[in-house]
RNA sequence: CGGGGCGUAGCGCAGUCCGGCUAGCGCGUCGGCUUUGGGAGCCGAAGGUCGCCGGUUCGAAUCCGGCCGCCCCGACCA
């Protein structure tokens, strides 16, 4: 390929609104280009690139035994609405009609179309284990796409989705997708840290994240210093705190008067106490009924372990109206003291170990005082419910502490059960002749999210430094003197003798003086460059030099291709 | 959706507070000459609905109102 006639529109200075450094250098090295927000076009070099990530990925994804298929992007309501997604799924799915007003929504997964196809055929446990994916453009309405590539409104991803005829084969199928999961960001030199997690709105288990460390990523995850365990910020659990106090003393709570303390700085404000000293009392909907969830005032409540305590569909914050009638106060001054009976009372672990505590006197402008937790009032249950927070103690080996690091979510594989099988009848029949839903798992990979990521990973002052396998070309010949015939004749031959041993070269002949090819060069981040300059047509010896170390070696012209794959190699 | 910032040539910016010649600068682009191993020099040129609509004014990039777009932070935490 010849850079005369390519297209990399690269920029000396990047548009104001990139900010982080993978989205800077994938517009000035000319990969992509904004269309709207959070919405890319991918040029000629971005789409190399994006490309040999996918081939790395189907390559891994066949010899897991994997077969890869091609869905529909518009996805009829009916289809959703019978796993009951059309309304829940979130974020909301972009929708749009055709001429006769039937409404489709852009798919931004394919649990039901997959389902639905696999439904129509398969008849027979002799079918199964199955496992079909595909590489398709999602969509997804974001509330707020951000940070280039990492978080958009149309992106590429991998999704695979496995069906087998029991548990015991749903773990054989997980595990080969994990596996094939730690090849493949092996083999795109992207380190990664595997992460426990929730489902979110597809619903399941044993769900885990593959995470690349980096402080432009938007994920917050923990991990143990001393254990190694590693969890999302969703399901991270800190160690509970040593044993239940005893609160046989005191006098129990006194009325404090606290005019306008909505808030737990204008408690403590008003009261001369501390945050860690009071108890949030934070009401919710669940399926019908109230719950109040009790957390410390220094703490935030993490909503999906609550969701996940109660094992409830539903779980929204109780509006206002609600709190002042199931309350008796406005928002701001609820408490677990005097609630009705029929208000369920979980509290977070970190409560019991508590000693006197404020809290909400369910009346306006007042909190009460020396509150002592299980005389005064008595919680249900006494369960982990705070959010992680970097320096806790861990909830695994109790020995370290929790650190916090910021991270982009590039896989995420975990197991479905029969939530869609069930729903959109797939369904065989097992040895015995009885009808069983087939169980499923489900493995995705943020295709375009990994460009990001392996620009994150790789980058230094001058540009970008692509790992070898996803380079949009391992290695650029710059011609120094495109006018002269002979140094020309060298560079050409060496880019025939560089395809020929099956690599892919560009041979950079532009009008441009050597330095703005210096600059392309180390910008577009080409794994290796080779210069052919005057001293080539001197000496007849061509340089060889490495982007992410510039190890710099000289050699003859006949021993250039070797040492290239020497130098891509090691 | 709430908060903040920004919108002037392809890119980066000045000018806007305090209205007033023909709207500037750097880079890039085009032509010419010179140059040729790390984003060249000189000469010449092209390129702008100052985000859009409306208002105030003799006069608006600049003041007022509305709208649109882009970026960043936040996400019901009592």
């Amino acid at each position: 390929m010849k850079a005369s006639q390519y297209y990399f529109p690269t920029l000396r200075q990047a548009p104001a609104e990139a900010e982080i450094p993978s989205h800077r250098l994938l517009l000035r090295g000319g990969f992509i280009r904004p269309l709207s927000a959070g919405i890319f076009s991918f040029l000629p070099l971005g789409l190399r690139v994006l490309r040999k990530v996918e081939n790395v990925i189907r390559e891994e994804m066949g010899a897991a035994g994997a077969l890869e298929v091609f869905l529909p992007v518009l996805h009829p309501r009916e289809l959703w609405e019978r796993t009951g997604r059309w309304d829940s799924f979130q974020p909301t799915p972009l929708r749009t009609q055709d001429r006769n007003e039937r409404v489709f929504l852009l798919g931004p997964t394919h649990e039901e179309v997959i389902t639905d196809l696999v439904a129509r055929d398969l008849t027979s446990y002799k079918q199964v284990p199955l496992t079909l994916y595909q590489i398709q453009t999602k969509f997804r309405d974001e509330i707020r796409p951000r940070g280039g590539l990492i978080r958009v409104k149309e992106f590429t991803m991998k999704d695979a989705y496995s069906f087998d005829l029991n548990r015991e084969g749903l773990d054989h199928s997980y595990q080969a997708m994990y596996d094939a999961y730690v090849r493949i960001f092996q083999r795109l030199e992207l380190p990664v840290v595997v992460v426990e997690a929730e489902a979110g709105s597809m619903g399941g288990h044993d769900t885990r994240e593959f995470m690349v460390l980096n402080e432009s990523g938007e994920d917050t995850i923990f991990i143990c210093d001393t254990c190694g365990y590693s969890a999302n910020v969703e399901c991270a659990q800190p160690a509970a705190p040593p044993g239940a106090r005893s609160h046989d003393s005191g006098d129990g709570p006194q009325l404090a008067q606290t005019p306008n303390a909505r808030t737990i700085d204008q408690v403590c404000a008003q009261l001369k106490t501390t945050p860690d000293r009071l108890i949030k009392t934070l009401l919710y909907r669940a399926d019908g009924g109230f719950v109040a969830a009790l957390i410390r005032g220094d703490r935030d409540l993490n909503e999906f372990k609550l969701r996940g305590y109660l094992g409830t569909e539903q779980l929204t914050m109780a509006t206002p109206e609600e709190i002042l009638q199931v309350t008796g106060a406005p928002v701001g001054f609820s408490g677990p003291v005097g609630l009705p009976e029929e208000v369920r009372i979980v509290a977070d672990c970190e409560i019991q170990a508590m000693a006197e505590a404020v809290v909400g006197a369910n009346r306006a402008d007042a909190h009460l005082l020396g509150v002592r937790v299980g005389v005064d009032f008595q919680p249900a249950e006494y369960v982990d419910l705070r959010e992680a927070r970097h320096g806790d103690p861990c909830g695994k080996c109790s020995r370290g502490t929790l650190q916090a690091h910021r991270a982009i979510e590039v896989g995420h594989v975990f197991k479905l059960g029969t939530k869609y099988s069930a729903a959109l009848d797939a369904i065989v029949d097992d040895e015995q002749g009885q009808q069983q839903p087939l169980v499923m798992g489900c493995y995705g990979i943020g295709v375009s999210r990994i460009v990001a990521a392996l620009v994150e990973a790789h980058h230094d002052d001058n540009g970008i430094s692509w790992p070898a396998t996803a380079a949009p070309f391992q290695v650029a010949v710059l011609l120094l003197d495109p006018d002269q015939p002979e140094p020309r004749a060298i560079a050409e031959k060496l880019v025939a003798a560089l395809e020929a041993a099956g690599l892919e070269a560009i041979l950079d002949d532009r009008a441009e003086r050597p330095g703005v090819k210096f600059k392309d060069a180390d910008l577009i981040g080409y794994p290796l460059r080779a210069v052919i300059g005057r001293r080539t047509a001197e000496s007849g010896e061509i340089e060889l030099r490495r982007r992410r170390d510039a190890q710099e070696q000289v050699v003859s012209a006949d021993q250039a291709v070797g040492t290239a794959r020497a130098m891509l190699a090691s």
